[in-house]
DNA sequence: CAGCTTGGTCAACAACTGATGACAACAGTG
DNA sequence: CACTGTTGTCATCAGTTGTTGACCAAGCTG
């Protein structure tokens, strides 16, 4: 509970924070709404609540972000957490989804940002985000590298794969899944990635209709 | 709005609703409820939303439920949506996967059962009872059919590409997934599902650690 | 010190939330 | 007809929601 609530006072002075810092404050609530946000969704949490993890008045969420629609958007929006599939080697696409997926050092400060979007899923306005987001990078962007019939339905396919994965670890936390090291994760996410990668070919195999 | 709430008016006489219908208003109110629970999840909609679509007043969920957790339940709990996979032959797995994945020709009358999970997925206990379904029928059951080394983890992959095309297709809805017939993507999902059925065999083609 | 801007709290509003109990409309039985 | 149990509506409660404006407190300038 009051787990969040002392992250401002840490100026230098332990135990003594800086009364007057609105710089502080702004990204005080900024990290306890990613927080909220994330475990709880946009419906699950209130302004009250993200405003006490921050240890200030809730009043100060509309100075600052206008709405909690606002600060919703300020904390979710423009991650570019798929910006790096851009460019990328294609024989590297499995380790940079296994890195996405991994759960990282510091998971009760910032969370995944993912799972921000995909706690608040209900919300038309953060589907259609999402929806742009992987369209963009996935559908267009990524499919264009690849050779091959039905390159984009191919992308999405790995951007499902890499979305059900975040869900199953770090949400669901499935056993096997929450447990596994990152090296063995990839050896079998390559095996499912590459024929994704390597065009229609192996799909041809059973029966060529 | 007015869309769901006509759903108690046939009775046969068309406009002439059968007045006093428990059992009609009971599945009615399931009915509104499982709709309103897939598309904005648990905290995005409230009683009174779900009864004025059941074309009752919210007093009756109480009366047939008890509290609109109850309610929840009563519309999540139970599907059984993967108990087919103790019993599928390993070479229908890619295709009974497609087929849960399909939309199915009433998304707006039933949605699909494990889009009310997803939407709903910051409450602890519809993850919770989706973590023991999963580990259930994946970890446990599917997983002891799987020959080589990591079967559980192999199972959860394929469980999360499961989640993940689900999330893709119906709530996200990206534009080649949504678009492409079953048959299409049965090709490319057995193409990635098919490596991870066949053991850790072509895991080791790159690199034998 | 007064005067001003900035940073923060407080009380309150109107709307909505889940939930309850009193009461009215119906249907069957005598 | 009255009697009884079922089915549905209504008013309402207490708590929470997002949001706002009045107000207090700190720091700076004169």
């Amino acid at each position: 509970m009051n787990r969040a609530s002392d992250s401002r006072g840490c100026d230098g002075h332990p135990g003594r924070a800086r009364r007057y810092d609105a710089a502080g404050t702004r990204s005080a609530l900024l990290g306890a709404a990613a927080l909220r946000f994330a475990r709880y969704g946009y419906d699950g949490c209130s302004v009250r609540d993200i405003a006490k993890d921050a240890g200030v008045d809730a009043a100060l969420v509309y100075r600052y972000f206008g709405s909690k629609e606002a600060l919703f958007d300020a904390v979710s929006a423009s991650t570019g957490m798929f910006e790096p599939l851009r460019h990328l080697p294609l024989d590297e696409v499995s380790a940079w989804i296994c890195d996405v997926v991994s759960t990282g050092p510091t998971e009760e400060e910032a969370p995944h940002p993912l799972l921000t979007k995909l706690r608040s899923s209900s919300r038309e306005e953060t589907v259609g985000r999402l929806r742009e987001e992987i369209t963009e990078v996935f559908s267009e962007g990524f499919a264009r590298r690849l050779e091959g019939e039905d390159a984009e339905l191919r992308a999405e396919l790995m951007a499902a794969w890499l979305m059900g994965i975040t869900l199953l670890r770090l949400a669901i936390r499935s056993p096997a899944l929450a447990a596994t090291p990152d090296e063995t994760l990839l050896r079998f996410l390559r095996a499912g990635i590459d024929p994704l990668l390597d065009a229609g070919c192996p799909g041809s195999r059973s029966e060529d209709g």
